[in-house]
DNA sequence: GCATATACAGACAGGTCTGTCTATTTGCAA
DNA sequence: TTGCAAATAGACAGACCTGTCTGTATATGC
């Protein structure tokens, strides 16, 4: 059965996201799951791959949680844009993540503790933050922009700097603010959809 | 003399800042400073009070570089606040600190490693990004913006998208991308200053 | 019922960590 | 020179870490 596997992953994320990479023991995710130690290491061949399974999990859960949310809220590309806001606003109040209050970002978090960019889980993080640009930019395409590159990273860089905002000084309204920005940034820089009368 | 100690703290800092908190041993410390472990316990009571020690003498030493990387780039309260992000790009490229790389900002990589809000160490992140918002403030209302809160703000907002997506994608130029915006937001939100003909 | 794969508990090795201790040496001042 | 304060080296305790190992139990397929 691969859910004891799953029950690892599952555990080790909540534990990881709470405590931190380096500061969670081996022994501790495997108390917490209930596994036997040997089974963690039929699974995985160390404690670093757990950590990159897990934040491959947590890109998943990430991205399809977002992605739902944007997707939910219109079908305009504008307004799906501007929901990304409102999304994590609701993840920085602790109601995105079922047993999971807001902790920063898991990818910002293994920055930070693996600093070095070569390091496995600090690209990982990379491949992650890229991913999501490059959804943001379908969408500023679909939103008749006429730079959706530059302007998916604008709101990309307000994405992060609402995140560490939220965490660093404990601001959930850091969401709004980024959200002023990234109206006007919107208004100025895409095409309405189009309507009828036009 | 209070060398020893200096010694000590500048040791850490770019100990802790190169390789993380709780990844960088007291032992390594020592070693590269040359100090005994007695001394390092009689300036400090723990390790924790050691990395306390080293984030205010970070947050002095970064206030220090950034402000007056601001202020000597002009005497006009809007480019000072538009130099910030000119700054900022040359800390991402490793231009800023001598002897220290880029490795993201040690406040927000603090409040990775000390996810508790009241953990001493986050608070005093929050501390040091709230009094750099101050700042920003400061200028905001000499640029005569109108709501001086709200735009620093979001131009702190900006700095900390920036240095994240500098950080975890390898992306130095993210401080243009801000630089942008800030550009759009400074100009539509302050008068500028005023010239004789006004 | 039996075989095989999987998971279990728990000991263990070898290393690292923080923080404490002792005993010695250095440097400065009177 | 003598005395004192401060720093030194290095051992040590006790805890924790990762990863390996043994032997036992459980569960599923034939």
């Amino acid at each position: 059965m691969a859910s004891r596997r799953d029950d690892l992953v599952e555990t080790a994320l909540r534990l990881f996201y709470t405590s931190g990479f380096n500061a969670t023991g081996i022994d501790k995710i495997l108390a917490e799951a209930g596994v036997a130690k040997m089974t963690l290491y039929k699974h995985f061949r160390s404690k670093e791959e757990l950590i990159l399974a897990v934040l491959n999990r947590r890109d998943e859960q990430f991205r399809n949680w977002l992605m739902g949310e944007m997707e939910k809220a219109s079908s305009d590309p504008r307004e799906r844009l501007l929901a990304m806001f409102d999304a994590l606003e609701s993840w920085f109040r602790g109601q995105a993540f079922k047993g999971l209050g807001f902790n920063g970002c898991a990818f910002i978090n293994a920055s930070s503790e693996f600093g070095d960019p070569q390091h496995p889980a600090h690209r990982t993080a990379a491949e992650h933050k890229q991913r999501i640009v490059d959804y943001l930019e379908r969408l500023c395409r679909e939103a008749g922009a006429a730079d959706p590159h530059e302007l998916a990273e604008r709101l990309a860089l307000l994405k992060e700097g609402a995140i560490v905002t939220a965490h660093v000084r404990g601001m959930p309204e850091a969401a709004r603010t980024a959200k002023g920005i990234a109206a006007e940034l919107i208004s100025a820089k895409t095409a309405p959809a189009s309507v009828p009368s036009a």
